[in-house]
RNA sequence: GCACCCGUAGCUCAGCUGGAUAGAGCGUUGCCCUCCGAAGGCAAAGGUCAGAGGUUCGAAUCCUCUCGGGUGCGCCA
């Protein structure tokens, strides 16, 4: 349960009777009326502006709507306590029955507490890594691809039906460069005296990835690779070896990272080849966006061999676009902004309204027009939210790393997985909102102490572990009734919960279901970190009081049934930060070592 | 020159789509602990939310302008 919403729709419910009581005008709109917590816990649990928004279209001031309110409000089972402050909020306090039942909402849901029905089963695509495959993933990709994914998890809890869908850049110019970077090893690695300093100059790619790529033609098939020509299908099949070589390294590093794509397609293949990149661009043309014309230098950085020319245009200032944009190279053939056109009508024809692109910052610039040529192709109905990346800079003792291989830095995304982890290399990409920059410092996530989120969240969730553990030695019979089954621990009365620590770490568990709906309906992933630190702050704030006040620590010897009560909202804090790392993609860990 | 992103405590960053007296960690200062319920605890100081206008019951949040930083800018993808 969302507390939040609900609470909304019991306020917009007594709206609704004040008005059929002719207390208030009929037919109010409530849409703008919002549930949130305070800012300040003394002034209770929940806040609402209900009168506020109100007071305009009931011709009524706030505070005599709030007091019409409040009357209600105090009748209502849940509350405790109704009042009016500063300008007109309504300030709720909750009782304890009400919060102590969300404790026993979460042991009942377990891992699947926060689910939420919001997407309603509506096709989300969430498209991110899109890395050309003329290299391997350089450690920067790492950021999207964790951003994508874990937004992805993220909107599926939140009710959605999501795509994980990957890009593939295998038609162009670039892709040829590497096919002759291929060539060029294959060559090299039959005997031709080729200098590995042509790798970089004379051939464009230097990566020795690429070498690999050639030497396992060579293995697969010595006499086919051998023996390669320059005939159009000899290119091609070079082309295409080396673009299936580097997509299965970038896959396989990704899996390292535990990212998963359910959809690859390919520019060439899926769009080019189909003619939808054509049909894309005739809708366009029919609908008129489309016509030739020459555009203006930009101010301020001409090119140097700038020289006015006609193309074939997007009128892209239509749709919100700042200039208008080509469609067609010099040789006739499409533009990549074309083939993106067709991709993001091809997205909308498999029936994703919504589409979400996961870029690196260098490509905010592209941003407006896509998002112009999805509202011209589309008619409007198409929706596309681009979630650029800030870049990532890597610390080490306090100074950037330089990424070069030849230095023998780490530089992939594989390198990094290995030499951090995984779930290191998840969770921190998440410690920051996507659009700031990132400074990733080598050393601080590995340490382990406070300021280190991943150790704090893990070692939250081992210390719920951890009291389980002692709480059986310390007393095996009352343990042995809820053993590993959470059933039975709600058949436990919670109604011993009384603390203030207690009942805040509760009704911080039941924020979890809103901080979902707001973070899949935001695009913003990184607030379940946020959100995950706090709970492990409460909970070891909690933990520490127990300390110095033994009559508050979880196991009371002599006290079986408040011992179980407490390891209720125990496993109520180990389920929702469960839950929490798994939609990040982080596994929780019942020990620190 | 233009566009986009950013500017919040000494530092690194949150701020829940417009709510009340703007928060956290680090650092600083003071006290406590040396405990395996371990890998510290408590507390204090610290702010013109870059600046100036505007919108309204109400602005760090929305609009305009200025300043500062980053990214990008016709036949690369």
């Amino acid at each position: 349960m969302n507390v939040f919403s609900h609470f909304r729709d019991e306020i917009a419910g007594m709206i609704g009777r004040l008005s059929d009581a002719g207390t208030l005008p009929a037919g109010l709109d409530t849409s703008r009326v919002t549930v949130e917590p305070p800012r300040e816990a003394s002034h209770g649990d929940l806040a609402t502006n209900a009168a506020m928004v109100l007071a305009k279209a009931a011709g009524k001031p706030p505070r005599a709507i709030a007091e019409a309110l409040v009357a209600e409000l105090r009748k209502h089972e849940a509350i405790e306590a109704a009042e009016i402050a500063g300008p007109g909020f309504i300030n709720l306090r909750v009782r304890a029955e009400f919060w102590r039942a969300r404790l026993a909402d979460v042991l009942q849901a377990g891992l699947a507490y926060g689910d939420s029905a919001m997407g309603k089963g509506e096709a989300i695509n969430v498209e991110y890594v899109s890395t050309n495959p003329t290299g391997l993933l350089h450690v920067g990709h790492a950021r999207g691809a964790v951003f994508g994914d874990v937004l992805a998890s993220l909107l599926e809890k939140a009710g959605f039906k999501v795509t994980r869908e990957y890009y593939v850049n295998d038609a162009g110019k670039q892709v040829e460069a590497l096919r002759d970077s291929f060539i060029g090893r294959l060559r090299q690695q039959i005997g031709e005296d080729i200098p590995d300093s042509a790798f970089g100059t004379t051939f464009q790619y230097p990566g020795e990835e690429i070498a690999d790529a050639a030497r396992a033609a060579l293995a697969a098939d010595p006499a086919k690779w051998r023996s390669l020509g320059r005939s159009p299908s000899d290119l091609d099949a070079a082309q295409r070896f080396a673009v299936a070589y580097m997509m299965d390294r970038i896959r396989e590093d990704l899996a390292a990272l535990g990212v998963r794509h359910e959809v690859f397609t390919s520019e060439r293949h899926d769009l080019v080849e189909k003619g939808k990149v054509d049909e894309a661009l005739a809708t366009l043309e029919k609908l008129g966006h489309i016509y030739v014309g020459v555009l203006e230098p930009p101010k301020g950085k001409t090119p140097d061999d700038w020289e006015p020319r006609a193309q074939t245009l997007f009128r892209a200032t239509s749709f919100g676009d700042d200039v208008d944009r080509p469609l067609k190279k010099s040789d006739g053939s499409w533009t990549y902004f074309a083939s993106d056109i067709a991709y993001h009508l091809d997205k909308f024809r498999r029936g994703f309204r919504t589409m979400i692109d996961v870029w690196g910052a260098d490509h905010g610039g592209y941003v407006k027009r896509v998002a112009a040529a999805v509202k011209a192709v589309t008619g409007g109905e198409g929706v596309l939210d681009v979630k650029i990346c800030q870049i990532v800079r890597f610390l080490e003792k306090g100074e950037p790393v330089r990424m070069s291989k030849r230095a023998g830095n780490v530089v992939t995304v594989r390198d990094m997985v290995e030499r951090v982890g995984k779930d290191v290399m998840r969770l921190i990409m998440l410690t920051r909102k996507n659009d700031a920059p990132f400074d990733f410092d080598l050393a601080k996530v590995q340490e382990q102490s406070k300021d280190n989120p991943v150790f704090y969240i893990q070692y939250a969730h081992a210390r719920c572990c951890s009291v389980f553990r002692q709480a059986r030695e310390a007393m095996p019979d009352a343990l042995a009734r809820i053993d590993s089954k959470d059933s039975t621990l709600m058949g436990i009365s919670l109604n011993l919960l009384t603390d203030s620590g207690e009942l805040g770490l509760i009704k911080l568990l039941a924020a979890w279901p809103r901080t979902i709906e707001a973070a899949a309906e935001a695009h913003e992933p990184h607030r379940l970190a946020f959100y995950l630190n706090d709970v492990a702050a409460a909970f070891h704030g909690h933990w520490n009081r127990g300390k110095d006040e033994p009559g508050l620590r979880f196991i009371v010897e002599g006290n079986e049934e408040l011992t179980l009560a407490r390891l209720a909202l125990v496993r109520g804090v180990q389920w929702v930060i469960a839950s929490g790392l798994q939609v990040i993609g982080v596994t929780p860990v019942e020990e620190m070592r």
